[in-house]
DNA sequence: ATAGTTTTCCTTCCTTGTCAACAAAATAAT
DNA sequence: ATTATTTTGTTGACAAGGAAGGAAAACTAT
């Protein structure tokens, strides 16, 4: 393996990790309130006027899964719908009082995890943060010119038939 | 939002960026294989007698899942189970010839997405590199005591009840 | 104005993964 | 040697997400 392999390897296998750990502590503290649920309150919590379309883009999942995730978020009482006077099409979420103390309880959790790690983080330089941070944009813009090509292609596709 | 919450935002969305292009890529190139499976097949041709138990730790996956997935992979002649003669519990799996085309043909298509990503992984010096991979080591070091330390803490709990 | 196109959201069916209970082999304890 | 515990893998009920198709609102040509 070279050490391109080695750096995504790595971070995909560190990401497993903090996902299932974060995930185990989470279910343990909101117990009654999915990881998947909470992390669309955190979502919602912290964006204003978040609808469907923007909640789909962020959690790269399909529309139809944000459409049943919303429904029943909202038939537990955690979220509420609103449109807004000028616009019939577009549905946008908030957070209900009980979805806001979820919220906060959510933070706190964060705040935990944090505290958990900043072992690790303290030796972290600044010069070391700033690398990865230019390292992360620069793929994530090279990655999102090929997400576009994508569609191009796929456009160019369904134009043929 | 400080840096620490900046990277690892970043490096996640990051990856699912990656996740979503390579998996459309790749069942575009391996029509009939999802991703999941191509994942698995990846695997077992890389490790020599490979198991479920190995499958789990390594996918972070429950042992149903891994049960269900092979079975599946067996049915469609990708993949076969043996039997070591000194165990009777334990089911190893290896590729069958077809699987091992379709490791080939992962196998190039991962040599394409290096390819297509060369160049941002160009402009990154092996210090950079080096910086990274010592940042996941640690990190995941971290997470695996704290891992440990969830175990334990399970264990301890269910002594009591 | 109005006819086509795009955006946004919803519904149904299907696949995949989790959970929990279980069985059998291997290992540990007495 | 016998019994208890752990490891490994399986199964069935259930939940979550994806795919495809559809409907209504909004936009964009004429």
């Amino acid at each position: 393996m070279n050490k391109e392999e080695l750096v995504i390897a790595g971070f995909r296998d560190l990401f497993n990790k903090l996902v299932w750990l974060n995930k185990s502590k989470m279910e343990d503290s909101l117990k009654g309130y999915k990881s998947s649920e909470v992390h669309c309150i955190e979502y919602i919590g912290r964006n204003e006027d978040s609808n469907g379309t923007k909640l789909v883009e962020s959690f790269y999942m399909t529309s139809g899964a944000i459409s049943k995730m919303t429904k029943k978020l909202i038939k537990k009482g955690i979220i509420e719908s609103y449109q807004k006077p000028d616009n019939k099409k577009e549905i946008y979420f908030r957070l209900t009082p009980q979805g806001k103390a979820i919220y906060e309880i959510h933070e706190e959790l964060h705040k935990e995890f944090q505290e958990r790690d900043k072992a690790v983080f303290e030796q972290v330089t600044e010069e070391q943060f700033d690398s990865m941070l230019s390292f992360v944009e620069k793929y994530s813009r090279h990655l999102d010119a090929e997400i576009k090509k994508l569609g191009a292609d796929i456009k160019s596709e369904s134009r043929d038939s």
